[in-house]
Formats: structure tokens, sequence, C-alpha cells
RNA sequence: GCCUUCGUAGCUCAGCCCGGAUAGAGCAGCGGGUUUCUACCCCGUCGGUCGCAGGUUCGAAUCCUGCCGGAGGCGCCA
């Protein structure tokens, strides 16, 4: 661990510990804008083991403990004591991020097996903005946890079962699969989908065959299983090339559609009959999981199965826990779903619990997220009233971001402009997305997310392209300043160190609350305080060995911000 | 009605989990500076009853309770 402050954390534990009679008691280390660090944790402890806080605080400094570590101790107020660290000791931390591949991030002690729910479409229908969030968290999340080393399985929901089957295998029997498979091949997932619910609402007999159809469907009725395995292959098809627009890991092998869940329904709900969990309610079979009440005050039932004994959703998410726990092996289980589902899953985990089937340490994460909104602050809309077309929002991204570059940088050849728009209009989208706290709705505007100023993607990106652009200019290797020493002189040099040894911090306090968003806000501050030591320190004018040392710096920010751009599944062009 | 969740500057958002010193950014406005760089960048300034009211505390945006306002959920769809 680089990070300064955890160092301090760690020094300070013994002499908590023993003032507070050797129980161990937080010295809670913050960033300060007084000091380098501030230390809050004498204030409580003196209350604690009733003396004054000030002399409490005294007592720590005069210990000696942060000698080697601080150049200035002072304590200050009520009882804080703000730190100033010696320029040896957070020059000694930052040459050991210099030479780590990892930047300083230690690979986790304890490696969970993980699996992450996430982006979960559904089959024969066009992806949207809410997928757009599922898909674009969990990815930035899988990333992170297997930098951290452990084992992570993707699992990608798709919803490929269930009763509209009956009607979109019917109408994909009406078409023609020719033409079926060259409208979903394009794209048309809405289209296919709303004309086959059009025939269902209209016409007695397709409705009837419908029904039939599902009955054949699941009954495993060979004809209509090659009818359905079309359908989903053609929709893959779709779904795998948006997620190649959008750059994020999901591929085939991460598939785990509802249809596959279907047949380990019976087991589990014999399991939930045999622990006597399961109840008969208004002809329903349900379960009454702890805690949950209905709209009169009364218990709110899980429903298993229907008065017509078809397995429901929820036995499908059972299934579903139970085969990740006992197959898998899962210690840990992300799902990355809007909030509206929050009730639905907990009454889902609850009754795990009751089975036993998820039970510590094991545990089940509902990561839920809030909508994306229009300017107007309601849920996003197509001018049509719709809900938007995810693709038609990542060809705009990249449109918007080509024309931008084209206007401002007219000297890039076309042919590069290609890869870096791509980087920057998707970049752009996905920061937007993952950049405020992901349980709240987010206004979504186009030239926001696209400026090169504030809080965005670009700015981020163009951080990176700048650095890159100073080694081009001085026609110098980036590899090749990596072995030289970097001296903080300059308050600016200093805040950019301090900052890039806090990126394991950053990642651990991300992971903590699986909230993106904080790695963002790192990435941001780190490419401010970068701008700041840009402004006050110039690195090709200066004289050996600063220039060497300015260099390295530089080049050690660019790997960071590449690397954490990187974690939030956003590529960071050299040039743009 | 019950449950969950959100409410911070004109706008868009951090900070809340784990209580600390004058509540921070960006955009927009105003005033400077720099231009080793590529569209930039840096500094200053303007701007806030942290939804409201209580409570706990030496100390509350942060914890607790109540209320107000918005969103979502609440039996056989997924």
């Amino acid at each position: 661990m680089s990070d300064p402050l955890a160092t301090l954390s760690t020094l300070l534990a013994p002499i908590f510990a023993e003032i507070n009679g050797g129980a161990p008691s937080d010295p809670t280390v913050r960033p300060s804008d007084r000091a380098d660090a501030q230390i809050n944790g004498a204030l409580p402890l003196a209350k604690r083991v009733g003396s004054n806080p000030r002399e409490l605080a005294q007592q720590i400094v005069d210990s000696g403990v942060l000698a080697d570590v601080a150049s200035e101790l002072e304590v200050a107020g009520p009882g804080f004591i703000n730190v100033t660290f010696a320029a040896a000791f957070l020059q000694a931390q930052l040459a050991e991020v210099v030479t780590d591949d990892r930047l300083g991030v230690a690979r986790a002690v304890d490696t969970k097996r993980v699996v992450v729910d996430y982006s979960a479409p559904n089959v024969a229908k066009e992806m949207h903005v809410g997928h757009l969030r599922s898909t674009v968290i969990g990815d930035s999340l899988v990333r992170m946890m297997e930098f951290l080393g452990y084992t992570v399985m993707r699992e990608n929901h798709i919803g490929d079962w269930g009763r509209p089957f009956g009607m979109l295998i019917e109408h994909l029997l009406d078409l023609g699969e020719d033409v079926a498979s060259e409208g979903l091949s394009q794209g048309d997932l809405d289209g296919f989908y709303k004309e086959a619910n059009a025939k269902f609402k209209d016409s007695e007999p397709f409705q009837e065959r419908a029904r039939s159809r599902v009955v054949l469907l699941q009954s495993n009725d060979e004809d209509t299983l090659v009818l359905w395995r079309r359908l989903v292959e053609m929709s893959n098809a779709y779904f795998n090339r948006v997620y190649t627009k959008l750059g994020v890991l999901l591929t085939d092998d991460d598939l785990a559609g509802e249809s596959q869940y279907q047949s380990l329904m019976t087991g589990v709900h014999q399991r939930l009959e045999t622990q006597g969990l399961v109840r008969e309610s208004d002809g329903a079979t349900v379960v009454f999981p702890a805690g949950f009440k209905n709209r009169d005050g009364d218990p709110l039932p899980m429903i298993t199965k229907s008065k017509t004994g078809a397995f429901m959703y929820a036995t499908s998410d059972l299934a579903c826990v139970v085969d990740r726990v006992e197959r898998l092996g899962a210690d840990l289980m992300l799902y990355v779903v809007g909030t509206p589902q929050a009730n639905h899953l907990q009454m889902v985990f609850e009754v795990c619990r009751m089975a036993s089937w998820l039970k510590e340490p094991t545990q089940a994460v509902h990561v839920n997220f809030g909508s994306v909104l229009g300017a107007d602050g309601k849920m996003m809309r197509s001018r049509a009233g719709d809900s938007v077309k995810l693709v038609d929002l990542l060809d705009e991204a990249v449109e918007r971001a080509d024309a931008s570059i084209a206007e401002k940088n007219p000297n890039m050849a076309a042919e590069e402009r290609g890869a870096v728009a791509q980087a920057v209009g998707i970049g752009a989208l996905k920061y937007a997305d993952l950049s405020t706290d992901r349980i709240k709705d987010y206004v979504f505007d186009w030239d926001r997310m696209l400026a090169f100023e504030g809080n965005t993607g670009p700015y981020l990106q163009y951080a990176h392209a700048r650095i890159c652009s100073i080694f081009r200019r001085a026609t110098i290797e980036r590899s090749a300043v990596r072995d030289a020493p970097i001296v903080l002189g300059h308050a600016a040099e200093k805040a950019l160190a301090m900052r890039i040894m806090g990126y394991p911090s950053a990642i651990d306090n991300t992971l903590d609350s699986y909230s993106p968003h904080k790695l963002c806000t790192y990435v941001y501050e780190l490419a401010s305080d970068f701008s700041s030591f840009y402004q006050e320190c110039p690195i090709l004018k200066s004289d050996e060995p600063m220039r060497t040392s300015r260099l390295a710096l530089a080049d050690l920010t660019a790997r960071v911000l590449e690397h954490s751009l990187g974690l939030l599944g956003i590529v960071a062009p050299e040039e743009m």
C-alpha cells in the first residue's frame, strides 16, 4: 500500500490502541486543506478515556511514532493533529509506485469468487438507456475486481424465456426466417416485437397459436426449440454488436439466460416444500419472507407458483441464486439491476436466507441504480415518446465526438480520427453515466458530457493526451524516464504525487460501496492536480535534473490516468 | 395507507456509510494571468436557510425522530 494516509493510519494504530487500553481506536486520518493530512481521532479517544484532547494529541505527537514520515506535526484547534510529510518519505513511497506495474495497487488478500449479474437485455427487444447503466456500471466493477485478483464470473441474465416467446415464434414463422433474420440483424428488434405484439392484440387465431406455442416451448418440443434458438441467436448477434460498440467485456461465454434455470426450478421448489416454507394463498403457492407487508399491512407473499401451477420469475431467481452458490461457488453476488427491482430482490434474498441457501459469509448485493432523465427531468424518451434506443445513443455520441475533433483538430488524419472519435464519444457517454452516484437519477445532456472542461470524460482523456504530447514534442520515450528519481520540490509536485499514491485507496473506497463515481472523482482530481502542476512547473524548459524528474512525474501521471480510465472501461488515446 | 429512496449554489453534481476546523467542484457571470500545450489551462471573485422542525453531541450536511416535497414498489408479467 503506497498511500501515505494509509501509512499514517498503520503507524498510529498501536499508540491509539495503547491509550485506549488495548482496544483498537480509529485514528481517523483525513486529507486536509491546512496541511498534508490531519488526524482527528484524538478527540473521540480523549473523551472515551476521560482526558484532555489537546494534551492527548500532544502525547501522540511526542511519542515519535511519526518521526520518520512527518517533517512537521502541529496540534491545532480542539485537538487535531496536522501532518506535513517529509519529502524523503514521499519520494521513497513514490519510487515504489514508479517501478510497480500495478501502480501501487496490491492484490487483494482474500480473493473472492464473485458473480456479477449485469446488462440483461431481453431477446427480440431493443436495448435502451436502462441497459446502458447496468452494462457500464457492471463492466466497470468487473474490471476493478479482476484487477484486485478476484475470480469474477460475468453473467448476462438475458430475458430469453417466458410467455412472450409464443407470439414471437409465431411471428417469426409468419415472416419466414429469412425476412425475420434480415430485420433483426439490422437491429430492428423493436419493430419485430411491436408487430408481434400488435398481432397478438388484434387477432384471436394468432393468440391461440401463440398460447399453444408457449406450451410446446415449455414442453421442450424440438421443432419449437429450433425456432426459439434462432430468435435467441439473432438477438445475441445484435447484442454483441452493441457490446462491441460500447467496448465492454461481455461475450457469448457470459450468457446465462432465464431459460437456463427452467430445469432447476422444480428441484428448487421441492426443497422449499421439504423445508416447509411454502404456503397456499388464494390458490397460489407462496413463501412469506419476514418483514414484508402489503398495502393492507398483511404479510406480503413471494409467489413461487401461480394458481395455474406455473413457476414465477421469483422462482427463477431463487434457482439462479442456488446455481450461483452451489455450482459456481460464489462468495459474493452482485445484481446490477435498476432500483424498481429492489423489493423483489430483497424478498428473493430473504427467502434464500430462510432456506439457508444464502448464509454468512456469502453475500448477495443489489447494486441498484437510478434512471436516466431528459432535460425536462422526466424519464428520457425519444421524440416519438419511446424509450431511446441504446444503439442510437452510441452512434450519436461517436458522431458528435468526430465532428468536434474534425473541427478543432483538423490536422488529424481522417482514419486516425475515427478511432479517437470512438474512444472520446463512448468514453464521454460512459463517464457521464459512471461519474454520478449510481443510486440517483441523472440528467442526460450531450453538451455537458462532451465538453472538454469540467468533470467529463474528454477532459480526462485530454489530460492524458497532453502528457503524451509533451513527450512527442520532446522526442523522448516515456519509458526512458522511469529510472529517474522524482524530486518533489514544488507544492504542486507534492500534491500530484500524493494524489498518485492515493490510487489504491480510491479503488478500495469504490469497491466498498460498488460506486464507480468514487473512482471517477479520483481520476478527475488527479487530472486537476496535473493541470495545476503543469501550469506552475515548467517541464521541458527546466534544467536537469529537474527536467527529467518532472518528465518522470508526468509519465507516472499518464500511466495512472490511462489505467484508472481503463478500470472505468474508457480508452485513453495518445492524441486527440 | 405501508415500505424504499432522493432533496446541498442559477444549472449539473461531490461530500453523508465512519460526525470535526470557514460546506467543495464544474458550468454559467465578472476580473486577472499563462500560452512549454491541441480544443486548453491556472488564479481570484460572485453565488448556499445543506427541504423544514426537533433531538443526541464539546461539535451535525453527516447520526436519531417527526413533518413537507419528488420518484419507485406493494399477489399470480418479467
